[in-house]
DNA sequence: CGCATAATAAACTCAGTGGTTAATTAACCA
DNA sequence: TGGTTAATTAACCACTGAGTTTATTATGCG
């Protein structure tokens, strides 16, 4: 996973415009007339293009063509970078010591390519 | 949790000069000079402070007084917020439709408060 | 064809971010 | 007290991001 990819991800997941897409595209597709719909009362149209543009920038969603609509999907793989990236730092949210401990035990040997890519060191 | 908080957070992800500074805490405290020493052939003193600020008013780190030092410390709480809106898109990266519909069934009847922050739903 | 709909493109504004340098505060120490 | 180190503040600049309005492209349909 490089640098920018996450730095591309991150941040089109810092906007509730866009989080708010990714909600109503984990209902199903929907083309981009219907990811405005929630919005049309506060912004524009190209507004939302540019939303879906930075999504789909991002590979959080794929959007494929249908006559004039253009049906967008959301695209796992492209939450999962977020997700491997913070998950490297779930022990730090595991609230007991204890259990800190038992998790650095529990992972010992689980290392892999992932732990290189922004310098964690467990 | 606030969708500011979310905005925050994403938004303070999504520089790698953040990210490389949360990996360094993910090994231990460290004051401010310490945090900056890998930048500071790229960047000045101030541009760190900023940064660190960002990560602090994002909840991802905590600052403390030691004379004239500024330990800092990670805060799993903080990543916390970020794995746990990103968890909710699990399934999507689950590959299998079959482990899909199996992930539908083992998490049925798990909803929670945090499920209608985002107005996501399964 | 002519028109309506879906979506994008272009050109622009405005605010915020990430960086700079120079100055300042705060604490320690000889 | 005066000097050094750690860190922040202030003022500034360039660039990007999110939004606008207007114009354009592309498709379906009567």
């Amino acid at each position: 996973m490089t640098e920018s990819t996450l730095n591309q991800t991150f941040a089109a997941l810092a906007d509730p415009t866009r989080r708010a897409m990714l909600a109503r595209l984990s209902r199903g597709e929907a083309n981009v007339s219907e990811l405005a719909q929630p919005f049309l009362h506060s912004m524009s149209l190209p507004a939302i293009t540019k939303h879906v543009k930075v999504l789909e920038r991002a590979g959080l969603i794929t959007k494929s063509k249908d006559a004039q609509w253009r049906p967008c999907k959301l695209r796992g793989a492209g939450l999962r970078v977020a997700a491997d990236w913070v998950e490297q730092y779930r022990m730090f949210w595991e609230e007991s010591f204890d259990r800190l401990d038992a998790y650095l035990k529990e992972t010992a040997g689980k290392k892999s390519t992932k732990d290189k890519a922004d310098g964690l060191t467990k």
